[in-house]
DNA sequence: GCCAATGTAAAACGATCGTTTTACATGTCA
DNA sequence: TGACATGTAAAACGATCGTTTTACATTGGC
């Protein structure tokens, strides 16, 4: 069980770093430390191995961003930029270079993308005790920015996006 | 000229539609209507070819995105959205691919990107009067967000943009 | 003490990768 | 007319792709 973390662990990096369809099998294998048939028997293929890998990533996601408010949200997002890495969303890029096409890697996406809006929901409605679906879906949009931002202009996008979070809270409470 | 124009035509949404790395030169030349051996002549390598389609692809969004005000950019950014695809932003998935690692795909990145946020910088410097660099990162955040945040939940997420931007930006006129 | 499971190491599979080369057909300009 | 540039078609290059297979070592439970 936590063999198979332990593989996760190790080839997530080489995912992040250079890209699925540039990371060739021996090379995940070697930086894992295990044999090729073994890394077959427990995740049936590449693309099981990457949908492995997101869905261990998303386990990790959910856990560092459980917070209450808007303004520590955006805060942890911040801190999870800055130690993880600022690549761009590894699930976006996962269906980006998939175009679509690998349902185990859609599935994986739709998972992580509709939990992180169930999440700034329910901060948004303990926050404003009102559902304001539109502020949901504008606190989303500055999450992805900070995210894909992150990639070109590092880690401090997240303050700006945090800066902007809370001036839309405090207009939307009006 | 316009005989390497329509090649990058040709190209670009196979890029665009299964990813730079999955995209294999047989089925780069056959979609473009030519053969290998011209193609390299005009481009040197499929790394040249991806730089040409992401500089012609620069042109294009200038000239769509040519706009006075905020609110005129982000109507402008869910126009671009609908009519070229929602698959995130192609220079980061660029960018994302090659780890960073290839000099004329990171170029062509920063060249994109450096005009986005002057284009921005002009915008609100206009609107506002006053530099206002913070604001200029906001909007830079939402735009990202918008580009990102349609590869899973369409075009709409342009306008939960556009009406964010509008409150920052009155926010901002104080 | 042995069977079954689980691991490694390494070779081999056919397919496809990006790139170059060989051979040939055009049209243009001196 | 004849050389040159520019195109196509197609084969070939070695490398690497994802995956399977062969052969062997180690372990834990009945």
């Amino acid at each position: 069980m936590d063999f198979k973390k332990a593989i996760l662990e190790a080839v997530e990096p080489l995912f992040d770093r250079n890209g699925f369809m540039a990371s060739g099998m021996d090379r995940l294998t070697d930086a894992a430390g295990v044999s090729s048939r073994t890394l077959y028997k427990h995740f049936g293929s590449k693309t099981g191995l990457m949908a492995a890998v997101l869905d261990e990533r998303d386990r990790r996601f959910r856990s560092r961003l459980d917070v209450q408010t808007v303004d520590a949200f955006f805060a942890a997002l911040e801190d999870w930029i800055r130690i993880e890495g600022a690549r761009g969303c590894l699930f976006l890029r996962a269906l980006g270079e998939t175009g679509g096409d690998t349902p185990e890697i859609v599935a994986a996406v739709q998972t992580q993308k509709a939990f992180l809006r169930e999440r700034i929901g329910d901060i948004v409605r303990v926050q404003l005790d009102e559902p304001r679906e539109d502020l949901v879906d504008q606190l989303l949009v500055l999450f992805e920015g900070a995210t894909a931002g992150a990639a070109y202009r590092g880690p401090e996008v997240a303050s700006a996006a945090r800066e902007a979070a809370d001036i839309l809270v405090s207009n939307a409470r009006k």
